[in-house]
DNA sequence: CTCATAAATGAGGGTAATCTCAATTTCCCA
DNA sequence: TGGGAAATTGAGATTACCCTCATTTATGAG
């Protein structure tokens, strides 16, 4: 028998968060990561998962934090112990999202030098990813032209990946912000299509085709670069 | 002395409906088009400039019919005479500022066969005219994504002229729902890029000058139709 | 196990929006 | 010009949301 008071609390406390975790409707990831640690920290969790939830389906206005609450099981005024309003925790949710894909992204694409392959496997992953958790796709598509930090953040990725292939000789443009929010937005326009149904799975290399394409490479390379299985 | 009473009356009318829009804060489009109709034509007309000005600024979700109502000079309930609700009113108002600029576009674009220069204008004109006239701009953009007739309605548009292209040989993408809600939004993207001061008045040929690349016209082609002077 | 602290609770006051309808005003024909 | 029809008015009933705070519950170090 465990007389270690330090451990038998540590215990509890473990298993504690672990019902918290089975009780949601749906345990998002972030309730799951945080699990661990302590209760603030897990509460604020579950109300991300719970925003990314209704954030996909109603968008930000339509959103309640009565809802969001609801959803995440926990009492009305207990949200305003971790966010000052709506606006704060949906900023929060965005760049949550962005920064899990983009962690994913960058893990598949270590390595890879050729602009025009970074550009491509960049579009196709984003999209395949955003489109498989599904919630994620929604939140950010519904937050892109809300935010303007969410944007930007996109910007910046894009944009180091387009000034490589001005400079690797691939690509035939001026690189400004104009040029990049183009580029970013047609991946959001793709994704959108997606999760529209307008598209099917081929949505990744049909946006990453015309962004080649776009970016001054020929078509025949695009095309190729594009659909090429992706290991 | 006139004493025919028809006329009398008629010319009573036509005074208030000048009233009426001289009271208004600033009489839009619509309202000036109607100001010869009955009354009920005419405070439709109001509720639809007043919802122009208010969804221009706050978007679907954040107006309320109070506001517009108020910015119309009209009384609350008079609204539920002439829409169901708020969506109503929004489709319609979409749809008139479609339709403005299109026939604006036409004009411009009579007589003109060619695919590369008829999308080239078309966008171009079109970013013109909705910068031009900043709230049918910013309302656009703001129910872009958020009806999908509108989209529709303006894929309509744009797949006939890509259709032109391929036929003519100038094209070379696969004409689908895909491609042209792509061209379409990019449109739409660069209109925000210069409303949102992110590009000046160049931001017609930029735009035009991607979506050309983009459909497959060779680079130095593009960048010649897109910057040519109009006329 | 005890207890001070941290966290969560949820009823309730305040605000704002939607929609209705009986009363009023305007319109326009005879 | 009189008067019935058409249109408008705006107060109020209803609903939904935001946010606060006195109270309750959970935590974990000693």
């Amino acid at each position: 028998m465990i007389t270690n008071s330090g451990l038998v609390v540590l215990s509890v406390t473990a298993k504690r968060a672990a019902v918290e975790i089975l009780s949601l409707p749906q345990s998002g990831s972030f309730a799951v990561k945080a699990s661990h640690l302590g209760k603030s920290a897990r509460t604020r969790a579950r109300l991300i998962d719970a925003a990314l939830f209704v954030f996909a389906r109603q968008g930000l206005d339509a959103a309640s934090i009565n809802e969001i609450t609801r959803e995440a099981g926990i009492a009305n005024g207990t949200f305003y112990l971790h966010f000052k309003d709506k606006e704060e925790l949906a900023a929060v949710v965005a760049f949550s999202v962005v920064a899990e894909i983009v962690t994913e992204i960058e893990a598949a694409m270590a390595g890879i030098d050729d602009a025009v392959e970074r550009i491509s496997r960049g579009t196709r992953h984003f999209i395949h990813t955003a489109f498989g958790r599904i919630d994620w796709g929604w939140t950010f598509f519904r937050f892109f032209w809300t935010l303007p930090q969410l944007r930007r953040e996109v910007a910046q990725y894009l944009r180091q990946d387009i000034e490589l292939g001005v400079v690797q000789g691939v690509f035939t443009v001026t690189v400004d912000d104009f040029l990049v929010e183009m580029v970013g937005s047609l991946v959001n326009s793709a994704l959108f299509a997606q999760m529209n149904g307008t598209v099917g799975s081929e949505a990744g290399s049909r946006a990453a085709e015309l962004q080649l394409r776009l970016l001054g490479v020929d078509p025949d390379r695009a095309r190729e670069v594009a659909w090429r299985s992706l290991d």
